[in-house]
This record gives structure tokens, sequence and C-alpha cells, in this order.
DNA sequence: CGGATATCAGTGAAACTGATATCG
DNA sequence: CCGATATCAGTTACACTGATATCC
């Protein structure tokens, strides 16, 4: 197998390429979406999941969005400048964080899951939509599990 | 992670959700791999553009790379500090640059080409290989409309 | 209009600070 | 029980891409 179409001499970077344009239209699209409910990419993955758990540490935080603490951190800077979540100092251990989410950032989350449903709407004209979503998550493991090893 | 068994109930953003980690996920990836050789995510694509069409102006390399044109123009600061690429005032036009790729440019394609290839590799023994990436095409293509529809 | 510059996002890597845990 | 050290949580400061706004 691993047909390779047409003329097999090409260095084939064919899915590499697919996966670097993916990446970028879809934090540019993001982008714009969000922007227009005020709030930036990775803003949104933060906030959906303070919702979901309740109050979280800043590491966890960083652990399920699979980034790094200093970017949690910052992000929170800002989220927290505008009101959407709150810093709480934990009662039992003087180096931790808690993280919570207000009465505000819960009124963001319902306007970012529509944003989130909206754009999960533009794909369902698409031809094999169900099957793309299945490689979409054969792909996202292989990431993962690359990623894994890196870290 | 979102596992949704089988209950379809679930809003399902699935669709996003798998995008949006993919992104995140080749990104860091792709950093990690460029950060071997001693280049950023973005300048991978710019050298190897350089490299199929020839010297370049400023603009058309945005339009290539999808990305504006301020961006690239701070890309080639790094750059042609880095000694990469070159900025030569056109001569016919003193409003444009044309954009040309250094010697030691040129050898950087070469690593980055060896990166490339590498990762792409990582995907070969992916099940259902040709499958997922003629879907990566599908998911590209749709991206790629509805962004249009927003630059 | 083409290009460059400044400012503001996120993200990563590393350095730093303060607090907890562990060991001699 | 102490005190030194190791480890950990979080923040800070720096480098980079990318977007927008502004200037030339």
């Amino acid at each position: 197998m691993t047909a390779t179409p047409t003329t097999k001499r090409t260095p084939t970077v064919s899915l590499l390429a697919k996966l670097v344009s993916i990446s970028k239209a879809t934090r540019t699209l993001m982008g714009y979406k969000l922007a227009e409910i005020g709030i930036h990419p990775g803003q949104d993955e933060l906030l959906l999941t303070l919702a979901r758990d309740t109050p979280q540490s800043v590491t966890h935080l960083a652990d399920v969005l699979k980034v790094r603490a200093p970017s949690v951190s910052r992000m929170l800077d800002r989220l927290a400048e505008s009101g959407l979540v709150e810093r709480v100092p934990d009662a039992t251990d003087d180096r931790r964080t808690v993280v919570r989410i207000t009465p505000a950032g819960t009124q963001m989350q319902c306007r970012i899951r529509e944003v989130w449903q909206a754009l999960e709407n533009e794909f369902q004209e698409m031809p094999d939509r169900d099957r793309a979503q299945k490689d979409l998550g054969l792909v996202k493991d292989v990431l993962s599990t690359r990623l894994r090893r890196l870290r």
C-alpha cells in the first residue's frame, strides 16, 4: 500500500503540509469568531475547563490545556482583569493558587459554547463528515503520542 | 478526554474540539523539532517558499503563507539577522522590497526538509493513513473557504 | 498601495521566588 | 527538634508568531 497516487518521486510531506495549514487556519478562524465576543484563542478553552470541574490549580489547568504553567498564569492575568475569573489563595498550601470562575465568566461560557457550536455546524455539510471526524481523532492520537514523548 | 462513548446527546462540538487539539499539538510538535535546527514555527514555511519561487515581495509571501504582511516583515527581520535571507530593494519599483534566500538559507532549507520528512514519517504507521490524509484535505478546504469569506 | 513599526494576544524555555517536604 | 537541601507552585522576563492600527 502507501499508494502515493501520482509520481512517487516527490518527498511527500503532504500530510504534514495539510496539518500545518489546518493548524494555522483553525487558529485564525477561531480568533475571528472569538474576537466577536471579546476574548482570544486559548481563553475559550480555559473558561470551558473551569466550567466543568470547578476551582482548579494553575498546574492542573496547564496539564488539561496542554500548555505550560506560565502560559496559564498570564492568561489568568488577563481573564482576571476582565473579571471572568478569580485567583483564590489555597487555604492549606500557600504555594498554591486556586482559580475560580466568576458570574461574568459563566456568562461568557455560554457565548463561547455558541461560538463553538456555530463553528462545528460549518462542518455539517462537509462530505464524509463523520469519517473525517474519526480520522481527525486518529491524527490527534498520533500527535499526542509523539508530544508525550517530548515533554 | 471527551470520550463520548455512545450517547450522542452532548451538544457535539467534537469535530471542532479535535481540530483545536490538533492545531495546538501540531504547532507545539513543530516547535520542538524546528528548535533543534535553530528556527521557529512559520520560518520554515517562509524559507521553503523562497526555495521554490526565487525572490518574492513581502505581500506575495504573506499571501502564500496566509498571514499578514507585518508578520512576514518581522520574520524577515529575524531571518535576515540570522543571515538566512536578504532584503533587496526592487529596481523598478521603489516601494517594493524583494526577498532573496542566502546560501546559508539554502542550507537551512535542507535541514527543514529533513525535519518535515521525519515528521511526515511519524504518520506512516497510522491506520488508514491515506484516507486520513484525504480527509485532512477536505477539512482544510472547509477552513480555507470559511476563512476566505472573512479576510 | 507596499512596506515597516508598535502594541497586544498566546506559547515555550528558562530563571527566579516562596513554600513545603525530606533528610542528616 | 533543627537546619540544610531538595522539590514543587507560581510568577516573571525573554523570544517568537500573528493580528491590528498607524506611519512613511
